[in-house]
RNA sequence: GCGGAAUUAGCUCAGCUGGAUAGAGCGCCGGUCUACGAAACCGGAGGUCGCAGGUUCGACUCCUGCAUUCCGCGCCA
């Protein structure tokens, strides 16, 4: 029987121990309390840890030590009070009163073995909630400007938003993927020129080439395509090159396209996909760019000078004011922003993430006083910013600083091309974004144990190869048979496994709540290096039957979460290396 | 100068809303296969958590100051 079989079984409790424990301790604090021992309840529920050192139990609890001087009660004469009050149950086989006042809680082996059968009956849906009870999330990721191709750090909120994204829907958000297309200021102009002069066989060095031109090799590619009148397929709509170089808007229309075109293809092949491109274009189109500003003005937010109008910022928390239009007429990059992010929330998104480069952090504080100024009820904090810091590329021991694509920057695709989706995906996502990323090219190419990725994979793989081979010796029903037989899961190394397939959930809620994917990715280290250091001290397809159907078990329910907690960070399982 | 981020073992980094003797990989030293995949495992050495104060039962974690590195600071986006 299948994993996904057995999933239609009785739903079983799904509690995980921490809630579980905090229960009991607050029925014995209210028994204390109808005791007079203690003058009331804490504010908040008690905090179980789990404790690094065994010694120290499976869970722990400070709230002896919290609660003891408002009680006047030493802290472990108030533990041992506490102790004797816990309702009887099935969870804690024994408990110690430790240092100045911690209780220690040993579980009972049962509730450790026991998540083999929740894991098997729940199949990929073990380690999801519904904390987000179906409420909107939109989260927008990547945004780059169609004037090249993505870069290493638009790789890094690719994968740092895909994977929040895939987070936050693990535990119960509808979430929306989205791209802002920056096709309507300066910059393209810049680009349109770029390929103007590229079309006209001016390079950089040549006297009449634009100021701020892109001089990256693709651009002669795009001007090439334009003279042949290539036909480009972008998004809804076929653009084929007008090869006439005196026309900057059909030069703009189809380098726009190109570029778009190829940022497609980058972000294709690092397995992102998003609901919604949504173009700057269209704020002008629709007038909500006037009409932001109509309303700013109306709101008594801005004043003229120099021929300039301003955005009165400092009144919400900037250093000083904004230029929203400047003095020959056209509007700065923010207020679009503003504009955009108004139209968010006019979508009914009540909770947005936006996840940017850190070299972007200044705008934080100029569109959340726009959206302020607009003065609609949107909360002072929304929406909400992850950052990531830069990323620099290794190889060979130096740092990598062009790219034959770009004369410059390292792109995305240059990643991947080098060491596959997998392990850019992975070394991308799996550090904290407020961190600067090295990404060493040869760790990611490794195979061995120093790379993070191999080593995760390798123990998926290895799962897989004992499960087949278990079921050529004696077809399929080994691991439904060994649920009958999870008692006998009890060396350590069996145990500390099991254990941490159970802090999957306590993991993904974890990094779900604090935004950091990261999270995911060490949590798969140390459940890959806990399946490994059981494979190596006992033999799965050995011993008597039905230790063996318990362990098959085990490794089924091992396989599971490797492969869910991977699929969180877009990084596949694969059957075999 | 102002704002943001960072500073933990030789290297690359974890450290959850303050919790017990600060963890992991690599590297280094030493062990484990007539093999359920050794792409693995086991053991050892290695740290004044940048510095100095403060808060408290308790600080890598919070507060203040200082130092260093990175990123922003345009009528660019």
């Amino acid at each position: 029987m299948s994993p996904r079989a057995l999933a239609t079984r009785v739903d079983r409790d799904r509690m995980t121990m921490k809630p579980e424990l905090a229960a009991l301790i607050t029925t014995a604090l209210e028994q204390l309390v109808s005791q007079g021992v203690l003058a009331g309840l804490p504010d908040a529920a008690p905090q179980i840890d789990r404790p690094k050192d065994p010694s120290h139990g499976d869970l722990s609890c400070n709230i002896a030590m919290v609660l003891a001087k408002r009680a006047g009660i030493a802290p472990r004469d108030l533990a041992t009070q506490i102790i004797d009050t816990l309702p009887d149950n099935t969870l804690i086989d024994r408990c110690d009163i430790a240092g100045p006042g911690f209780i220690n809680f040993f579980v009972n082996a049962s509730h450790h073995t026991g998540v083999v059968r929740t894991i098997l009956e729940s199949g990929s849906d073990y380690g999801k909630s519904d904390s987000g009870a179906g409420r909107q999330v939109q989260v927008e990721f990547v945004s780059a400007n169609p004037t090249g191709p993505l870069h290493v750090g638009h790789g890094r909120g690719a994968a740092i938003g895909d994977s929040l994204s895939r987070l936050l829907e693990a535990t119960g958000w509808s979430v929306q993927r989205e791209f802002y297309y920056n096709d309507a200021g300066q910059q393209i102009n810049n680009l349109a020129l770029s390929v103007q002069a590229r079309g006209q066989g001016k390079g950089p060095d040549h006297p009449d080439w634009p100021a701020d031109g892109y001089q990256g090799g693709y651009i002669e590619d795009v001007a090439a395509a334009y003279m042949a009148g290539d036909s480009v397929q972008a998004a809804d709509r076929e653009i084929t090159g007008a090869a006439d170089l005196d026309d900057l808007d059909a030069i703009r229309e189809f380098a726009v396209a190109c570029l778009r075109r190829e940022q497609d293809q980058d972000l294709q092949a690092f397995q992102v996909v998003f609901d919604k491109y949504f173009l700057e274009s269209s704020l002008y189109d629709s007038g909500a760019v006037e009409e932001t500003v109509t309303t700013l003005q109306a709101a008594g937010h801005t004043f003229e000078d120099q021929d300039a109008l301003w955005l009165r910022t400092t009144d919400f928390g900037d250093d000083k004011d904004r230029v929203m239009r400047k003095s020959e007429g056209g509007y700065t990059y923010f207020v679009p922003d503003v504009a955009y992010h108004h139209n968010k929330w006019q979508r009914g998104y009540q909770r947005v993430i936006n996840e940017q480069g850190a070299d972007h952090h200044s705008t934080i504080t100029r569109v959340r006083a726009g959206l302020q100024g607009l003065n609609v009820g949107i909360p002072e904090g929304w929406p909400e910013y992850v950052l990531h810091q830069m990323v620099t590329v290794m190889r060979e021991g130096a740092e990598v600083k062009l790219s034959k694509r770009t004369g410059g920057y390292v792109t995305l695709r240059d990643l991947i091309d080098w060491v596959g989706c997998d392990a850019t995906r992975y070394f991308l996502v799996a550090r904290a974004p407020t961190s600067q990323l090295t990404f060493d090219v040869d760790l990611a190419l490794a195979r061995s144990n120093e790379n993070p990725v191999y080593y995760i994979q390798y123990a998926h793989a290895r799962c897989v190869s004992v499960l087949r081979k278990a079921t050529e010796i004696a077809g399929d029903a080994h691991v439904s048979a060994g649920l009958a037989h999870l008692a006998r899961l009890d060396e350590p190394e069996t145990l500390s496994l099991a254990i941490s397939l159970g802090r999957f959930p306590e993991v993904v809620a974890n990094a779900a709540e604090r935004l950091e994917p990261h999270d995911v990715a060490n949590y798969l280290r140390e459940l890959a290096a806990d399946f490994h250091s059981f494979y190596n001290a006992h033999k799965v397809l050995e011993g008597v039957p039905e230790t063996m159907q318990a362990r098959l078990a085990l490794v089924a329910a091992t396989r599971q979460v490797i492969a869910s907690g991977l699929a969180l960070l877009g990084v596949s399982a694969p059957d075999a290396m």
